[in-house]
DNA sequence: ATATGGATGCTCT
DNA sequence: GAGCATCCATATG
């Protein structure tokens, strides 16, 4: 617990959980080159956040809450900084951080990180060895750092999953988001540069 | 380099 | 029973 916690102090500092209770926008934004490290039975995975993806509580038919709570979307709706994961097509699992207060129903899909911690043990987990494909997409990252249906409901930084500030400060833009057939033309999409 | 279709399971209508 | 906030293998230019 001491060692996690000086390896972690030593790559950044851990966000401060009251940003994650900004609007989606700002923190979808925010969240754009924050470090998302995971600690799996003591060896720390993650890499750089470098695309994200808004979903908002209000006027967003793609977005999950859109149609009210249900038991499958009730992490959506807890206070910002829980992580909301859902599984994908039958196959996959796709990572969210809720924004906002309790019951607004908002969060930010991480879509895609660059893989920098414990890379071995993320190309056994994905079952690869090409580090352009390992965590560049929603299922994929999620594979690569063992975060299942298990992990929903947990709270960012208190418990092995944890969110850190190193400084990196990168240019963005925004497009529209992926993989979607409502609410298409949204600009709800941010990737780092 | 881009396009397609299959796998898969759970939620909601 | 439909429809997915996806990924990968395969097929073609």
């Amino acid at each position: 617990m001491a060692n996690k916690n000086l390896s972690l102090n030593a790559i950044g500092k851990l966000v401060e959980s009251e940003k994650f209770l900004e609007n989606t926008e700002y923190v979808a934004q925010f969240l754009l080159g924050k470090l998302l490290i995971v600690d799996s039975n003591g060896c720390l995975l993650g890499g750089r956040i470098s695309e994200t993806e808004a979903y908002l509580a209000k006027d967003d038919e793609a977005s999950h809450s859109f149609r009210g709570k249900t038991q499958r979307n009730a992490a959506m709706f807890a206070n910002g900084g829980t992580i909301y994961v859902y599984r994908s097509y039958g196959v996959h699992y796709c990572m969210n951080i809720v924004s906002e207060s309790e019951n607004i129903g908002a969060a930010v899909l991480i879509r895609s990180i660059i893989p920098l911690l414990g890379v071995e043990i993320m190309k056994f987990n994905r079952k690869t060895e090409n580090l352009k494909i390992l965590c560049n997409g929603p299922g994929k990252l999620t594979q690569a750092l063992g975060i299942t249906i298990y992990d929903n409901y947990k709270i960012i930084n208190e418990s092995n999953i944890f969110l850190l500030d190193d400084g990196c400060k990168p240019d963005f833009m925004a497009t529209k988001r992926i993989g979607i057939s409502k609410s298409i033309d949204l600009p709800l999409r941010f990737v780092i540069i």
